[in-house]
DNA sequence: TAGATTGTTAATCGATTAACAATC
DNA sequence: TAGATTGTTAATCGATTAACAATC
C-alpha cells in the first residue's frame, strides 16, 4: 500500500497553508513580528485548533505568550509549499476564462513561471496575452516536454478537456487544475483539482433560495 | 439551538447534485431512460454508495435491476434544488474574471437571472457586456432591493471585497460567490462560498512538485 | 507569580465504507 | 430462479473539538 509515500498532506491543508503564507506576507507588510493562532483563525477563517495543526504539519514552533515569529513561520511555509527549483505552468485555452487567469497569475508566484498558454483559435495564435505567448495546439506535447512543464490549467470546453488533459500528462504534467465541467481520468500520480464555476453558483444559490423561504415563513407570509 | 432549521445538508452534498443533474441531462439528451448508481459514480468521480445516498436525501426511489429513470431523477433533483421563482443574480466586478462569469452564464441558468452587473470603472458603465448592463457600483445597494435580488458574485479586488459583500448582504442578498483572496464576513444568515483562484493553483504545483521529486527519487537521480 | 498560548493527548463528531435483507 | 441493484443498518475511518500539562 502506498508505494511511492504519498498523500499524506489533504488537499485542504495545503489550501489552509497557501491561505496562511497569504496572510502573513501582509502581516510582514505592516510590520508585524509575531501573529497569534487565533488572529490568523480569524484572518483565514478557521479556527485556533486548527491553524496551530497546520503550523506544527510543516514543522514551525510558536512560542507561548509571544506566538509565531510572522517572518520565520512564512519561511517554514514557503520551505514545506516550494522547491528550490521553479516549476513550469502552462494554461490551455485561452478564452475569457483563460485570459482572466492569465491576469491573475501576472507577477505572483515567484516558484511558479507561466511558460506557455495554448489555444486552437488560429487569430489567437502568436499573440502575446499578459505577458504570455500563445503557441497553436498541435505544439502542446512538444513544448510541455522539451520545457518539463509540471503544472496545466485547462480552460478549454468540456467536450474538448479530457483530450487536452491526456495530451498533458502523457507530456509529463502532475498537477492539473481542470476549469471544464468534465471529471478527468488521469493516473493515480496526476493530481488534479476540480474546479466547477457553474456548480459554484448554484451551491450559493441553494443556500439563499432556502433562507428566503424559512425568512418568508418566520414573518408568516 | 438552529433556530431556524437550517444547514441540514452540506455544501458538497448540493454540489454533487448539481453535478448530477448536468450529466442526467446529457444521459436524457442521448435517449438513456435508466441509469445505475456506478455509472453516475464514474461520470461523477464519485462512489456507488455515495450517488444512492445523495438520491435518497432528495426523495426519490430507484428500481432494482432498473436503476434510476433518467428523467423523473432529473425532476426530483431539479425540484430539490430550485424553487418555483426565478432567483436573481448580481455579479460586482466587470474585470477579466467578472467577463468571463458572465460568458459562462450566459442561457445556462433557467432558474438563474442575471439582473445586473456592477463596476466602478466609468468606462464600463453604460455598456452591455455578454448580454448583461453595467450599472456604477453606486446603484448597487438601490438595485439589489429594488429587483430583490438574492445572489451576488464578488469579482472585484481584495481590498473591495469586504465592503462590496457588507452592501449586498445589507441589501438583501441571501448568497454570494466570492472570487477576492479574502475571507468575508457576513451574518450567518448568508451563505458564502469561497473560491480561491490562485490557492486552487498552488494545491496543483505542491502535489506535482512532489510526484516530481518523489518519481526522482525513483530513478534515483 | 498570574495569565495566556503553546504542543500534545483523549473524546467527539461526521462522513464514508462495508454488510445485508428486500426487490425487480 | 439467479443475478444485480436497491434502501437500510452497523462498522470504520478521518478530522475536528475539547482537555490539559508545559512554557514564556
Amino acid at each position: 500500500m502506498d508505494p511511492g509515500g504519498n498523500i499524506m498532506v489533504s488537499s485542504k491543508t495545503i489550501g489552509r497553508l497557501s491561505q496562511y503564507r497569504r496572510l502573513l506576507q501582509n502581516l510582514l507588510g505592516d510590520g508585524r513580528e509575531f501573529v497569534f493562532s487565533h488572529e490568523l483563525a480569524t484572518m483565514a477563517g478557521g479556527t485556533a485548533a486548527q491553524v496551530r495543526r497546520d503550523v506544527m504539519a510543516v514543522g514551525h514552533l510558536g512560542s507561548p505568550s509571544k506566538g509565531y515569529g510572522v517572518s520565520a513561520l512564512l519561511g517554514s511555509i514557503a520551505d514545506y509549499l516550494d522547491g528550490a527549483d521553479i516549476l513550469g505552468v502552462a494554461l490551455v485555452g485561452v478564452g475569457n476564462l483563460g485570459r482572466a487567469l492569465l491576469a491573475y497569475f501576472v507577477g505572483r508566484h515567484p516558484t511558479l513561471e507561466l511558460k506557455a498558454a495554448f489555444d486552437c483559435d488560429p487569430a489567437k495564435i502568436g499573440r502575446v496575452i499578459h505577458g504570455c505567448r500563445c503557441l497553436p495546439m498541435e505544439e502542446m506535447a512538444r513544448v510541455v516536454e522539451e520545457e518539463r512543464i509540471k503544472v496545466g490549467v485547462i480552460t478549454v470546453p468540456a467536450e474538448d478537456a479530457q483530450r487536452v488533459a491526456t495530451v498533458l500528462w502523457q507530456a509529463g504534467v502532475l498537477g492539473i487544475v481542470n476549469f471544464a465541467p468534465v471529471r478527468l481520468w488521469t493516473p493515480a500520480s496526476v493530481h488534479v483539482e476540480q474546479i466547477d464555476l457553474t456548480t459554484v453558483l448554484e451551491q450559493a444559490a441553494f443556500f439563499a433560495r432556502r433562507q428566503d423561504k424559512d425568512a418568508g415563513k418566520e414573518v408568516g407570509r
